[in-house]
DNA sequence: AGTTGGCACACAATGAAAAAGAGTGCTAAA
DNA sequence: TTTAGCACTCTTTTTCATTGTGTGCCAACT
């Protein structure tokens, strides 16, 4: 059952999230009187608030308070209400001007564009790096540094770079070393860094690269663990701080599991693999620290392996027509960013 | 001049110090008859109290609540009062045992450590690592990714690695890029990484490498930004959130201004380069967000160039007695710890 | 001289009661 | 359908008295 709104009441629903976004106050009827196209009798006003607290879209926190929105409220809102602010859009030529002035290399390009939105928006921005998944191998090799000390690195074919220091046991030569490095990029060069601890654990079972077994294990372990750390989503996040002023985190031990959240990188799996703009709630993300908390990211695209998400947090009660244009032209922008 | 304390003046100052660490509450006499040692009447102890408090040792919240002592208290305490705790001592082997059942490589050694010392002091822990400084370059190298882009690779003698994306202009080959960092490769290894950007200008003034002129100054540029990562100090950073659980932290604007402060790291440079223990309370520290707060710090040594501190923040109402010992054990065998 | 009990005083913290304020729901009338 | 009016509810703020903790000082005791 689809439940209908009157215009009025759309608008009434409308300006009273606004009145809240903006002064995080429960808002009465008598505020929504002075509201242009809100010219009614205080008691009109309130009989259509009625209604739409029947239907869920407001609530009162006591008896006899105005009006806050409720999730179910915001989340109308955001599907039929929110028009984007134009003084937003207005600024756009002004975000070109900044990312155009500054040369950025890749992986600086992600960090200023979340260090920009978390400015413009005032709240938490993050984003998700593109991986090191899809990447290709394009070289395994090594360099000594002392008799016993050496430095393994794997190149991709998208530029990633790992490295990992080594040992060299003393019954082996750096000629050895050299030896089974060399063995070690015939066989993975060209391929899918995915498939790299497969082909390795296969090679070492069938013998082909154990010159020396009882080193086998220890630098498998390091290649394996260099490998693993492509896997990693790198995270970034600007202007964690940011929200530490929204009313909804006066509360010390909300900031705190908030921080660890960030910290453990919960929202990372959470904002992941979603096309296009989408808005989650305290309730659809299922984390505590999360409550009264809204998440708008955006995926972006690189290139057909390379992309991502950007992210917005910040309270539910949150300026939705200022972060989601901002959010989306950001995102829009990043590829052609990344590849100057 | 110098202030001599009668020995239960000390007594009566470490007590108060060590009940006010564990209670947060200004202590009164009445607390302090209880204590062992201290078996004189409140008023006996109301006495020496006030002397302390006349000498600046002690502090009243107003003119009748308990005593709390004051920076200089604390300052007399650290100096010549407290003890190292014995339980913690005891936990010593505990602490070897966690370190030698991981084997590290040598970045993830000073986040095990920082973080164990963080687990432990229940306070923010952080390390400064080894930076590249006083590093040999080892190995300037590039590999080609696809027609139009390469990674160049430094790689230096203690393993340090930095990496960088860089485009190859159409009228330039991959083998004249080879050429031109084959040229780098012979001109910069073995030297120190400090010097390089100045050997590279200096070659470049001079013509050396200036096959391609007009794309020299973008790939020295990406040189030189490389270069200069290394001189990065690296930061670590465990259990910031520790501290908001202190009373001294429970606004939470002080909280953001906490958070801010590390992640702009501005005690980076006033924990780095002192020897031995150094112990700054809120006052040493000029930063407003470490009013009430204490560092303390040791250096750590892995090699001659290779040498960093940790440190440990609280609130100045700190546990000395069992964070100092901690803080000096784990930086005594960081060294051990990172060679293996 | 050092130590102690006794007592007046100061201030914070707590809680109850009163007053003020904001906003609602309902009803009857326009 | 809209509006004015009014009683009612609940929060917020203020005030005031009460209680409790701890001090400073003094006179007396060892």
């Amino acid at each position: 059952m689809k439940t209908v709104l009157s215009s009025r009441q759309k608008l009434i629903l409308k300006a009273i999230i606004e009145a809240y976004v903006k002064e995080a106050q429960p808002v009465g009827s008598k505020t929504l009187t002075q509201m242009p196209y809100l010219h009614f009798s205080s008691a009109t006003l309130r009989y259509d608030m009625a209604q739409l607290e029947d239907l869920g879209f407001l609530e009162k926190t006591h008896t006899s308070s105005g009006r806050v929105p409720s999730e179910k409220g915001y989340r109308y809102y955001v599907e039929h209400l929110v028009t984007r602010d134009q003084d937003v859009i207005d600024t756009f030529p002004l975000i070109d001007e900044v990312f155009s002035k500054n040369k950025l290399v890749r992986e600086q390009a992600l960090e200023e564009a979340i260090h920009l939105l978390s400015e413009l928006t005032n709240y938490t921005a993050m984003a998700i790096g593109p991986s090191g998944q899809g990447s290709i191998i394009k070289k395994i090799d090594f360099v000594p540094l002392t008799e016993v000390q050496a430095v393994i690195l794997i190149v991709t074919d998208k530029g990633h770079v790992q490295h990992q220091s080594i040992g060299i046991p003393e019954e082996m030569g750096i000629n050895d070393l050299k030896e089974v490095i060399k063995t070690l990029d015939e066989l993975l060069r060209d391929r899918p860094i995915e498939h790299a601890s497969q082909i390795l654990k296969a090679a070492f079972a069938k013998r082909e690269i154990a010159a020396f077994l009882e080193y086998q294990s220890q630098l498998m372990h390091s290649f394996i663990n260099a490998f693993a750390k492509f896997a990693q989503e790198n995270f970034y996040l600007s202007g964690m701080t940011n929200v530490f002023d929204q009313p909804e985190f006066h509360d010390v031990k909300h900031v705190k599991s908030f921080v660890d959240m960030l910290d453990r990188r919960d929202l990372v799996k959470l904002i992941a693999d979603k096309n296009g703009l989408s808005i989650r709630f305290g309730s659809d993300l299922q984390l505590i620290p999360m409550e009264n908390c809204t998440v708008i990211s955006v995926p972006y695209r690189i290139s057909d392996e390379e992309h991502g998400t950007i992210a917005v947090v910040g309270p539910t009660r949150m300026a939705y027509s200022k972060v989601i244009p901002l959010v989306e032209y950001i995102a829009s922008n990043l590829g052609k960013l990344y590849n100057k």
